[in-house]
DNA sequence: ACCTGTTACTTGCATTTTACAAGTCACTTG
DNA sequence: CAAGTGACTTGTAAAATGCAAGTAACAGGT
């Protein structure tokens, strides 16, 4: 099914080809898109707060990729004042379940490039953001 | 560490920040990279073995990433012939230990794209593209 | 009431990356 | 010796990205 180009069986499938991993590389397959969920696991979920990562992410940037992931069910967009209005994005299940990638990626960047900073620092950090009042 | 704008140490990291996620996209956050390096890991190592995947990578891109990753030390070239002259690509260790992160994002696609090829039977084909003579 | 600041964006434009087609070079096979 | 294959390179149009600036809705201070 990977080798043959579309076996013409008309699945529910859109993207570049039946692999689950090209359909994922579809949605995610960018510099971008999975460090926002990566914020979203440590438990941020404002506009500004992606803002405010080190990676400096373009604004005109981020505010697309959150409606692509809300478009794809990734995320879920809630008002959480009126007065002055105010956003909070929140991972749906689809979204939290892509921790395992992240956690993959983690643990490969830590063996494979030096000094980047190591997954329990990260945990620690997600732990006391998420503790945040 | 991540939310500090560089904590000036001064570390080995080159990326935009030192998350392993941050530095894992430099390398890899792309549509394609990881279709080369699932392509590698399913046991194909010629040139043109990718090109025939079904997704159709354009041949300039297929060159630029095969040189990024072996520059990065994921991947090796090695000429298997001469007269006529053909090259293999093979993950090194590196690059192996990608498979997780792959493994990840098969199942996450499994899971939530439906109509995507199952684990199972990806699995099953790489056994096959290994034992073929 | 006015000025400054914050959050959550949108718009415009230059630069970079990607996609697609075609071409090259060294051979091999009929 | 003509056609084919493997492994690329080159040219160019189209799309995505990056950067700066602007907008709108409010809040808080003077």
């Amino acid at each position: 099914m990977i080798d043959s180009k579309n076996t013409g069986k008309g699945k529910g499938v859109d993207g570049r080809s039946p692999c689950p991993v090209a359909c994922s590389l579809d949605l995610l397959g960018d510099k971008w898109t999975l460090l926002v969920v990566r914020d979203l696991l440590l438990g941020k979920t404002t506009y500004t707060g992606f803002q405010r990562s080190p990676e400096g992410i373009p604004t005109n940037i981020l505010a697309e990729r959150l409606k692509r992931l809300q478009a794809a069910g990734i995320i879920e967009k809630s008002q959480y004042q009126e007065r002055p209005v105010r956003y909070a994005y929140r991972l749906t299940e689809k979204g939290r379940d892509l921790q395992p990638v992240l956690l993959a990626m983690i643990d490969w960047g830590n063996k494979h490039i030096p000094g980047t900073v190591p997954r329990a620092e990260i945990e620690a950090m997600a732990q006391r953001l998420s503790e945040e009042k």
